[in-house]
DNA sequence: AATATAAGTGAACATATGTGCACCGAAATG
DNA sequence: CATTTCGGTGCACATATGTTCACTTATATT
């Protein structure tokens, strides 16, 4: 059976996955309430202490989660050795799959980003900065961004990943039909493929500041 | 001295303000109350039943004047006729100018575009995608993207526009230095030249789909 | 088997909210 | 000048919230 700390990290899991519904129905994280996370599972307001401070620390928790979820889609994106021309394809499924499995925890990443309580707005984007970072690594240890500053693969590398997260903003409304899943996907890789034919040519064009 | 109705549009424009400056305190749109908004103002909860609905209304009222300032946006961009290699920076300079001097308002519209509730979110995404298709007719009428298709042109201008949008939360972030500043500035006038140097070679590698 | 621990309970409180209603007084209207 | 309009007021109520505290009861520890 059960023991009392398993049992306690499964209510806990409850109550993250109540408070990631909840993000997900209402549209925004700011205003969870204790009350309405415990009675999504059915437990007492007071429970909610045994597991977290207050709601922006269960916010905090969650934000790990999504620093967890990065890193696992960089190391899929690793040991996956793409060939040069689908690379950026399949690269670009990889992290859909993963995020369409996580939806809930994607869309509460992308809304803190810009909104709610500003301690887990800026942890999240401590998040995304260190992803961006690591796939500098990756581009330059794949030879993508020859011949080029550390700033400006950084530079590209910041409009890779804020272009694949706005696509995932649009992919991720749970309102879209198949199709439009589709043409989301399609915009996004042809402007990745852009900036790369950008990045490509940069190196020239630098100089002309 | 002031006639009543003019007297009302101000304590109108009192309220949205306390409304957008409760937004960038607190860091989200979506907890705002009504006796919060008044208090700021100095006036009795019920007063505000006088000019809105209800919170969401005054939202909507906000996005209308997002709508407002990004039509102004576009039209001095038009106004103003660039010379080809400073095109880019000059554009770049007027919108900057612009949103900083309407700070609030653009962190409640980025920050509403992913958060907060549905029909806000909704009507914020609206004006966005109007935005991008003037760009298109700026950036096409410019020549700046000769033998594109309108899928394709909508492809670019949809990245410059996402581009520029991320740019700006990072901006309007109020505890950044003058150097950091710049430094955003810049980094996104590269990541526009980048995207235009991408476009220019699109053509060719269009067609290997 | 006796005891200690701690997850979940339930009642209570102070506090905050949205909103209806009757009211006031100054500006608008006739 | 008499009357109407209407922005702002003050009170009231129902409802929701965070958090405390003493409690139960199943699991761990001894």
């Amino acid at each position: 059976m059960a023991s009392r700390e398993e049992k306690k990290a499964q209510t806990r899991e409850s109550l993250i996955n109540a408070a990631l519904e909840l993000v997900e129905e209402v549209g925004s994280f700011a205003n969870l309430s204790i009350r309405e996370i415990t009675r999504k599972v059915g437990l007492v307001p007071t429970s909610f202490y045994r597991h977290f401070k207050d709601v922006d620390d269960l916010g905090l928790n969650l934000v790990d989660e999504v620093g967890i979820s990065l890193r696992k889609i960089i190391r899929n994106g690793r040991q996956a050795k793409f060939t040069g021309d689908q690379m950026i394809r399949q690269s670009l499924n990889i992290y859909v799959d993963y995020i369409e499995k996580n939806r809930e925890l994607f869309i509460f990443a992308f809304q803190t980003r810009t909104g709610g309580p500003k301690a887990i707005q800026a942890a999240i984007r401590s998040e995304f900065r260190f992803f961006t970072l690591e796939l500098v690594n990756d581009l330059s240890s794949m030879g993508l961004l020859p011949n080029k500053s550390i700033q400006d693969m950084e530079m590209v590398a910041d409009l890779v990943v804020n272009t694949v997260a706005f696509g995932t903003v649009d992919l991720l409304d749970a309102s879209i039909s198949a199709q439009r899943r589709q043409e989301i996907i399609k915009r996004t890789e042809k402007q990745m493929r852009l900036i790369f034919l950008g990045a490509a040519q940069w190196r020239s064009k630098e100089m002309e500041k």
